[in-house]
DNA sequence: GCTTGAACTGAACACACGTTCAGATACCAT
DNA sequence: ATGGTATCTGAACGTGTGTTCAGTTCAAGC
């Protein structure tokens, strides 16, 4: 399919995934059809399959993809004590989140779309990403810095705060990145029961 | 449509709609046909159409539904000061989502398969609600007992972390009902800058 | 017992869906 | 120039979509 030289497939094939990204964010899965996408990319709709074997398997890469470079990405944070472990992962967070937001609304919001299988796929990498955040609220217990009377409901409640930064978020609004992600670091901080100096 | 004595179509509109809802919230609005609706029901296809003048208003007017519930059920909180009043709205959002996940569901997710007119109305519902905790939070935050660079921004930060609980929660689980609306009144709290009671 | 009318069926409407595939096209190495 | 191959078209496939409507059913009101 794809050649040592540059060929229209090297070009055609990131085109319909960039495609399929937007159009499945702003309208949803089922509510976008293969020709919307191929209209989008400026191909006949039969084009598409020599980019993918179907419909479900475009979502799940795309799916897939998000969620391993999440992962990729949060391997590179240096290690912390826990207080500073939660605020960079906290700024991490809502800096990588905001960076992709087509993805992230992708990632959350069609689990439901996907084939059982794949579905299991991805849920496992999730909660790989979760098992991060709280095995630093965990360690952050244990030497008695954070307050938290359950790590695992305080990782779902602190995810579910960071993400849903992606549902108002605007370029060029009032508060830039930097400001948002300090203010939304300090109340993770504040939640997890840690004083900050005054 | 309807007639004094109890007759059929008294039984059958109110199945539609919990039939609608079940299916739209498990599978989502685009993915659900009306065939599949009726089927719940019992009914063929047509006969939807005495109850509901197409597909978009059914789930028009689950999510009104929900959100004038929501309101009015926020109206009968009793006034507190700040800090007891967000106690009070924490306990207040969580139980109230937990008693209707399938509703929350939808209202969160099918917002962007409403047409234009009926997106606007449900968003000015959303935004009366969040006004309600802005003003909480506000009036904390001038009477010097909250923490908070920016009520906006905060408003949304703890309503995500709230509705995220029916993101995991589950009947019969590890957690009753009663700890978690205590958990995350706490972190709300916190996370707001409330220095709880030793 | 007859009439009325709401509740519902079953078939049909025009259109859109995901997917396949024979054939046209255009570019590459030889 | 020729053969080969990756790319793409355009039409077709069977199935499903939301919605309409003439006709059937059946219970209540007179």
């Amino acid at each position: 399919m794809a050649r040592k030289t540059g060929s229209h497939s090297d070009i055609t094939g990131p085109r319909v995934r960039a495609a399929a990204l937007r159009l499945f964010a702003r309208h949803g899965y089922a509510a976008v059809s293969m020709r919307q996408i191929a209209a989008e990319v400026g191909v006949q709709a039969g084009a598409l399959y020599l980019y993918t074997p179907d419909k479900q398997t475009l979502l799940f890469d795309l799916m897939q993809g998000h969620m391993q470079e999440l992962l990729a990405a949060l391997a590179h944070l240096p290690p912390a004590p826990p207080v500073a472990a939660l605020n960079q992962f906290a700024r991490f967070h809502i800096r990588f989140h905001l960076d992709r937001p087509e993805s992230v609304f992708i990632a959350y919001m069609e689990l439901r779309n996907l084939e059982p299988a794949n579905f299991t796929a991805i849920e496992a990498l999730r909660r790989r990403y979760e098992a991060a955040l709280e095995a630093i609220l965990h360690a952050g217990v244990a030497e008695g810095v954070f307050t938290l009377p359950d790590t695992k409901l305080a990782t779902l409640a602190l995810i579910a705060m960071l993400t849903g930064v992606t549902n108002w978020y605007r370029e060029g609004g009032r508060l830039g990145r930097d400001e948002v992600e300090a203010i939304y670091a300090a109340m993770a901080l504040r939640a997890a029961g840690v004083i900050p100096p005054a």
